[in-house]
DNA sequence: CACGAGACCTGTTCGC
DNA sequence: TGCGAACAGGTCTCGT
């Protein structure tokens, strides 16, 4: 579910605040629930008890799809994977079905973790880079050129959507924003990667950075019933409109599945060139 | 190195 | 209406 702008958008909204004056940030961490200890990557469930009870909440910040949040002494990453949502609440709410781990604030804030499909982890760590070291560059940072683009694609023989997807070899593109930047880019999925020329791989880069930024711009898309508020869900061009007209060319949108994704693409705007 | 299948989970939608 | 199949924003591991 969650990819870089939905997981952005929490971490703004956790950094913000709500109108209620819900702003976690500053505050100590009382205590910890720990609904399903499966949630916990590391360290144990007790000592990550022990160890994040008195904690501030120092900032909070995204890597990827990684949630950090800075703490006193340690950085607690979060990834939401399939289904995980963070919310705000207060202490007196009843824990929500699949809540899997609540965090007690002071001044009776409580941060929950809820997560139907149980794939999310949660790490307590001071060294952050044990976790994220193998994650790619951040496709927003502007570090990150075309020419330097194109030289990694150009290492690759392979499929340009499970590519995008590897989180090692980019972070933060999942299956939605995928499709959408492949779209922009107007590159067949099952392109091999080291068969893009400069051009194509600026436009790549070019169509990645306009679908990730409209996605924050948007606060995210909110599918079912989760991220509330984000909007992109009503802007997507090919992402789940098997069937319907391009919004470029009007050819039906076509599905085909690539290393076990859906995948959603304009067989006239994308044509595969071998 | 690349790729496909299977696993991890629960909930919703689709097709007969 | 009922019921099983298919599908879902992600990632890891194993076998070829």
């Amino acid at each position: 579910m969650p990819e870089l702008p939905e997981v952005e958008t929490i971490a703004k909204a956790l950094r913000e605040g709500g109108r209620d004056g819900s702003a976690i940030l500053g505050r100590r961490i009382h205590r910890a629930h720990l609904l399903w200890e499966g949630t916990l990557e590391t360290p144990s469930p007790g000592e990550f008890k022990s160890r994040i009870a008195g904690q501030k909440i120092r900032n909070v910040g995204r890597r990827g799809k990684y949630l950090l949040l800075d703490l006193s002494t340690d950085t607690m990453l979060i990834h939401l994977r399939m289904s995980g949502d963070l919310l705000v609440e207060t202490k007196h709410h009843s824990p929500a079905p699949h809540h899997r781990m609540m965090l007690d604030l002071e001044g009776g804030l409580r941060l929950s973790f809820n997560d139907p499909r149980k794939f999310g982890r949660v790490w307590l760590t001071q060294e952050p880079r044990t976790v994220l070291g193998k994650l790619g560059p951040e496709p927003l940072d502007a570090n990150f050129t075309a020419p330097y683009f194109y030289e990694l694609l150009r290492a690759r023989h392979r499929q340009i959507k499970p590519l995008l997807l590897d989180q090692a070899f980019i972070a933060g593109l999942g299956n939605i924003y995928t499709d959408e930047a492949l779209h922009s880019a107007r590159i067949h999925p099952l392109t091999l990667a080291d068969s893009l020329d400069l051009t194509q791989a600026e436009k790549m880069l070019a169509g990645i950075r306009q679908v990730l930024r409209e996605g924050i711009s948007r606060n995210g898309a909110s599918i079912d019933w989760v991220y509330r508020g984000g909007d992109f869900q009503n802007h997507f061009r090919v992402y789940q409109r098997t069937g319907e007209p391009c919004p470029d060319c009007e050819t039906p949108i076509e599905r085909i599945v690539v290393g076990q994704r859906g995948t959603h693409f304009c067989p006239t705007c994308q044509p595969f060139m071998k």
